[in-house]
RNA sequence: GGGCGCUUAGCUCAGCUGGCUAGAGCAUCUCGUUUACACCGAGGAGGUCGAGGGUUCGAGUCCCCCAGCGCCCACCA
């Protein structure tokens, strides 16, 4: 054995003959009780990051400990076809600006190709982090037997009336050319220019000037007071008297005519200049408004703003196109129309200031929203696109009930179902749900399940659903779904759902552990959530284990721009996959913030390598032992003691895992390993030998430790013969097998117990550490005489020198002649 | 604007239902070339647990309030 473990030789070579020996494989006729986890999918076209690092180290561990307590486990991998992200990348891959270069097909094989290659890279980059996952399961959310799960979920929820179709305002995302899920959208912080303008009478504040050039009501508020006031040219104005009051121009130039109330304005019409021509007013009234926020006045754009949508919806008002949805201003916007919207802006700000109708304008810090994938604008836009109906009623088959998905996500939290680690974020899930509105599912991108629905010549809805032959004259829906919509089916499509006789399904339905990031509670475990449950009436998983975001050392997210950012593949290249997962696991809690440093890696690599060279030691010891299969005896009182002390170990590392408390578990075996076993027991046990026995508690540590960190301990299983002791011993439904895996091993479960050892060899330690002390404080006195004899030694020759004494200022002499004092008196004393 | 969380040694964090003489890793200081390991061993220094108030025999732990930081949601014409 090398002095140093060599993760570099060992790791890949071992996960390949796990992965060769169908030890990863999952047995659906075993009569164990099944342990499930979906493994979240990740982007065929991503590359692995700390999130999946982190993911994968804390899913793998609950794996392994499932499986080493007598748990059939099945882990399934997968990738996920991240519709729009994908197709942003193969757009910029083919250098093209929009797909419609291209035929549909042909853009389609581009995306295959460019996925295909992609996700032989994750899939390899998952294995290095020595994930224990069944790869002869390996689903992928676009694929055939997916696509089918989508169909036919697709038309149950078109039957029941729970998928519609409607017109209403979405977010539109100019880049991607598609729209957006509310929670698709991001924002951003940006910086831009407040107007206030002239509209006849009234004062009007806008950022989106581009806007204010059709027909349009004036809204203000019913009760509200207004000003009406005149300046010296005859010019009227209109706005609150809050407004008018705080004013020092207005009050300045305008001489007030009347105060009115807001409804009292209603009906009035009037004609006035905008940028883009003289356009017709007409005054409405609604509570929309705030009257305390500027001019207590707006004009509306009823296809471009949820709340003026809404307005003119209720109000029954023409909608009015003005950006069409490549961005651009459409032929009402006059001398803007062509132009993007960014540009717009600026020029309709420009001409109303040419037009004298600008009345002041600053600079505003506002929000921006943006494609979370393409980065790029999102405008409110009206749009016909599928919606899932969450607040719709429908019969649930299950229970025969009246309900609402959005009752079927509620329940599932609030009446245990489902239990979210850490617990606080239960909270934030409720409330997310109590102000969730329907889900717009429809996507107009290529890349994508696309919708199973089929118009007929009339351009009416034909059939919905899976279609194996649809008639020539029918065409399908041309868009694709929200690429969540497929993950939302993850924990069943995988399992062979909808075919609910499926042997998975039936074996490992519903799983047990769903573990992500908390990032995505709503955009995909909460979906999950409710097609589980309304699916297969049952919910996909029983416990929610959020991870938080990995962060670097100082808790600052890791980005390109802060040149903070770690490559996990980097990591494990470095300091090994083991160091890798124990740095990202222990010494954090769910939730919370992961910080990751080169200095916590490397000491998981020590802790790693210190493994190594006990297992190096014990190999020395037990060179030429018999192979002894019976349980070998703690002899010495030091034997005694760590059994023992294993015994309450291996009990509450058991008790972490079991309540997934990973970061715990974690520390009770590092701090075992190191402090107890390392610095004390070996130590000991160089005085009173017992090598079967030391191997032997070495092996219970091997096992312990094997799900947090399972090359290290696979290698030194294998290495210290481990294996063919237990051959025989081990149970035998799992087929054949070359070797005997760690992982295949029970979990220990030591009863010894010697409590008089453990309080006698305690007494022991506190004896030696008291020992070890005195030394200490000797070594210090000696060395404290040594300094003091020089010190007196250099303060005399100082005292000697003529020189000094008769020239040096008085006082620093006295002062020498003092310390040469004090260092003699210290000197007696000792 | 609404919600959630965090604030404990120089740094990053544990401290679960109140009993702590407050722990760990890293960093730091002293000593150590003992045949598992310097990716090591031994010993040490370092904290009035963010500020203030309260409940209690007892508070890092519970309550109130304040401040700073972070995250999520809503997005005001």
């Amino acid at each position: 054995m090398e002095k140093n473990y060599d993760h570099l030789s060992t790791e890949d070579k071992l996960y390949a003959s796990w992965e060769a020996s169908g030890v990863m494989r999952a047995n659906n006729t075993s009569k164990k009780e099944p342990f499930t986890i979906p493994l979240p999918p990740p982007n065929v076209t991503g590359h692995l990051h700390l999130g999946h690092a982190a993911m994968l180290a804390i899913e793998d561990i609950m794996i392994r400990f499932k499986k080493m307590t007598g748990h059939e486990v099945l882990w399934v991998p997968g990738t996920d076809h991240a519709a729009i992200a994908t197709e942003n990348v193969v757009l910029k891959h083919l250098k093209i600006q929009n797909r419609e270069e291209m035929t549909r097909e042909n853009f389609l094989k581009e995306c295959r190709k460019f996925a295909g290659e992609k996700h032989d890279r994750i899939v390899h980059q998952i294995r290095k982090m020595g994930a224990h996952l069944d790869w002869s399961r390996e689903a992928y959310t676009f694929d055939e037997a997916r696509n089918h799960a989508v169909n036919t979920i697709f038309k149950r929820l078109y039957d029941d009336g729970l998928i519609v179709r409607g017109h209403r305002m979405i977010n539109w995302s100019v880049g991607a050319q598609s729209v957006l899920s509310d929670d698709e959208v991001q924002w951003e912080d940006g910086e831009t220019i407040f107007y206030e303008f002239w509209c006849g009478p009234f004062l009007i504040g806008t950022v989106r000037t581009e806007t204010k050039c059709a027909d349009s009501p004036v809204v203000v508020h019913p009760t509200a007071k207004y000003i009406r006031a005149q300046n010296a040219e005859g010019k009227e104005c209109i706005v609150t008297e809050k407004y008018f009051k705080g004013h020092t121009k207005l009050k300045k130039d305008f001489k007030i005519i009347e105060t009115v109330q807001g409804k009292k304005l209603v009906g009035m019409e009037f004609e006035a200049e905008t940028y883009a021509g003289k356009r017709k007013f007409w005054v409405m009234a609604d509570n929309i408004i705030d009257p305390d926020f500027g001019t207590g006045a707006m004009t509306i754009s009823t296809a471009h703003d949820p709340h003026d949508f809404e307005l003119a919806q209720a109000h029954g008002l023409d909608l009015i196109q003005k950006i069409d949805f490549k961005g651009r201003m459409t032929d009402i916007a006059g001398p803007c129309s062509g132009m993007l919207v960014k540009d717009a802006r600026k020029k309709a700000g420009e001409i109303l200031e040419e037009k004298n109708l600008l009345f002041e304008k600053r600079p505003y810090a506002n929000r921006i929203p943006v494609c979370y994938r393409s980065g790029t604008v999102v405008e409110p836009m009206l749009s016909p696109q599928w919606f899932i109906s969450v607040d719709k009623e429908f019969k649930d088959q299950f229970t025969g009930k009246k309900t609402t998905l959005k009752k079927l996500m509620q329940e599932a939290v609030r009446d245990k179902h489902v239990q979210i680690i850490p617990r606080q974020f239960e909270k934030v899930y409720f409330h997310w749900i109590d102000n969730l509105r329907d889900w717009c599912i429809s996507r107009q991108i290529w890349w994508g399940h696309r919708i199973p629905v089929w118009y007929d010549e009339k351009g009416e809805i034909a059939t919905v659903g899976e279609t194996k032959d649809p008639k020539s004259s029918w065409t399908q829906d041309p868009d694709t779904l929200d690429t969540w919509f497929s993950s939302a089916l993850w924990p069943f499509s995988t399992l062979g759902w909808p075919d609910e006789n499926a042997e998975d399904y039936r074996k490992f339905y519903p799983t047990d552990v769903l573990e992500t990031g908390h990032d995505i509670l709503f955009f995909w475990v909460a979906r999950m959530i409710m097609f589980g449950r309304y699916a297969t009436g049952v919910y996909p998983f029983h416990t929610v284990y959020l991870h938080g975001l990995v962060t670097d050392e100082h808790g600052k997210k890791m980005s390109k721009s802060a040149g903070n950012g770690i490559d996990p593949l980097d990591v494990i290249e470095k300091y090994g996959a083991d160091a890798a997962r124990l740095s990202l696991v222990v010494g954090t809690s769910p939730g919370q913030p992961i910080p990751l440093g080169e200095s916590k890696i490397s000491g998981y690599r020590n802790f790693v390598n210190k493994l190594w060279n006990a297992g190096r030691f014990i190999q020395m010891q037990t060179v030429g032992t018999s192979r002894d299969l019976s349980l070998p005896e703690p002899k010495s009182l030091a034997d005694r003691w760590i059994a023992s002390r294993f015994t309450h170990v291996a009990k509450e590392v058991a008790k972490h895992l079991e309540k997934y408390e990973i970061s715990l578990a974690g520390d009770k075996i590092y701090h075992f390993v190191w402090d107890e076993f390392c610095n004390w027991y070996i130590e000991e046990s160089k005085k009173e030998k017992n090598p079967v026995f030391l191997k032997h508690i070495f092996g219970e540590i091997l096992k312990l430790s094997h799900p947090l960190c399972p090359f290290i301990t696979e290698k030194l299983w294998e290495e210290l013969e481990f294996a063919p002791l237990c051959k025989g011993r081990c149970p035998k439904d799992r087929g054949v097998l070359e070797r005997e895996f760690l992982v295949l091993q029970n979990f220990p479960t030591p009863t010894f117990k010697d409590k008089k050892a453990e309080e006698e060899f305690q007494k022991m330690q506190a004896e030696t550490i008291r020992v070890r002390q005195a030394q200490a404080d000797k070594q210090a006195d000696k060395k404290e005489k040594a300094r003091l004899e020089q010190a007196i030694f250099a303060l005399e020759a100082r005292l000697k020198n003529k020189g000094y004494t008769d020239k040096a200022p008085a006082h620093l002499v006295e002062q020498t002649k003092k310390e040469l004092e004090e260092a003699k008196e210290k000197l007696k004393k000792m």
